[in-house]
DNA sequence: GGAATAGTGTCTATTAGACAATATGCT
DNA sequence: AGCATATTGTCTAATAGACACTATTCC
């Protein structure tokens, strides 16, 4: 918006529809997803591998063009789907299907795309751990790819993603690691129903720690809304089966969960 | 970036500087900066009176288009400074100037500019109450506003503002009440050096709630590198002068300080 | 029974909040 | 002196973490 301000001297006065394309510069805008999940313990985001240059054969974040007629939150669930067949719910379960997917920033970069001035909008969301997760109809290839097998820092071990895709893969994975502080969102996490110790192993992968489980376990219980009892236990394996849940109402810790023991200085 | 996507018949196999514009949507990209301070014991906002149509007459955030070789932090601060005479520096001080900014988030929807599609990279900034803080250039005029004098939530009750810039700010200060929970960033509204009371008088200016001074005190003073004690001591008034402070190094409040009583639920 | 996991009880150290008490300036 | 504000001390309730203990299943 202020489309007027910065040339106040030639723009319309009141002219609501023709606007000279030529007084701005033009940027593409595309919507980028950083969707993570919980696969053999490990925190996992999805890519898609490229079929064309720059970067062919690279992998990268699933995404693409934002429509001229859509916002970038309609563009990303979009892209999703197209590019891997997984349909995202938004927050509180808006749009429908399961998972959370929530705005991260915005990179803009003059030379973050070699081939021409483009503005991503980058969004992170989380989804439950699923049989056959991806079925691409646009990406050469797309799968879950472990975090810690990614190059993220750029120091070469792991594999490199294309653009400056490593920064907002780092960026949206510390979103996670810092929402799961201080809301529910873990639960998303989590395919229904689920147990007390499948949230705490979601904590701990995410946070690549161990928690005490009988302080994780009164701590979750004993928040309102968290977690909703459903009829049924855990079954398989040794062990005393455990009670199930769903995910409750809550959005919000009060207070939070503490990713670190309480630190001194800051 | 991905620009290839979506397109995958037709886009360069290796072309990457000619690039057919005519092959995705163009957008004109925006940063506007929510820029916050406490003048009167009150949270404020910098607005700037637009002087065309639409919405001539209207105030509106501070902001305008992102040049073609300059990302959208850039742009904010460049466009602040432009139309309101006001440099503010970064995160950690970055660049120079008091004060703190960071990206708040991307608005996109299609008809939020009348015009033509305009997405905005939306910024939200803190720096002290300045003596005399704006000084415009482009703008008609600029002035800080009471945010409770701003209609936020659309009843009609208050100063109405230009396009989604209601939205904008209204999620501005929720940012900084957030972050005024688990940073040290309420000490970048206040002019160094500044008293403990300096500080408190932020918070609650920024949460609407009286805090208690003892407690607070006891807080912030013991959080290691939040405050710096300098020479000297506070001197107009009644009452005991106090210590005066710098900021500190320190970013992040571990345990947080409340913005409210710890609730039950969520 | 033994191993393994779920869940509960209890103790302790830390912290937030209430509030009393002291310190030090102004008028 | 009397007031106002700063700063410190103390008490209490709540919470996190450690850890012992019980419960329930599989082998």
């Amino acid at each position: 918006m202020n489309a007027s301000r910065k040339r106040p001297a030639r723009d319309g006065h009141r002219a609501p529809a023709g606007y000279d394309a030529s007084k701005f510069p033009p940027f593409a805008v595309t919507a980028d997803v950083v969707l993570a999940t919980i696969r053999n313990g490990q925190l996992s985001v999805l890519l898609v591998e490229r079929a064309h240059d720059p970067y062919a054969g690279c992998w990268a974040l699933p995404g693409g063009f934002v429509n001229s007629d859509e916002d970038t939150d309609t563009a990303a669930v979009r892209e999703l789907e197209e590019e891997t067949g997984i349909v995202i719910g938004g927050p509180a379960g808006e749009t429908g299907g399961t998972g959370y997917l929530e705005q991260l920033r915005t990179y803009s970069a003059p030379d973050r795309d070699p081939r021409m001035r483009v503005v991503t909008v980058a969004y992170v969301g989380m989804i439950p751990d699923l049989p056959n997760p991806v079925a691409s109809s646009d990406a050469a290839a797309a799968r879950f790819w472990p975090v810690s097998d990614l190059d993220l820092d750029g120091t070469g071990d792991g594999i490199p993603l294309a653009f400056d895709h490593a920064r907002i893969v780092a960026d949206g994975i510390e979103r996670i690691r810092a929402k799961l502080e201080y809301t529910t969102l873990a639960a998303a996490f989590c395919e229904e129903p689920f147990s007390v110790a499948d949230l705490r192993r979601v904590y701990e992968a995410v946070w690549g720690r161990t928690l005490n489980a009988q302080n994780f376990h009164r701590k979750v219980t004993s928040t309102n809304g968290f977690l909703e009892p459903v009829e049924g236990r855990t079954s398989s394996g040794p062990g005393r089966p455990a009670q199930l849940y769903r995910r409750g109402a809550a959005t919000t810790l009060h207070p939070p969960l503490m990713r670190q023991e309480t630190k001194e200085d800051c």
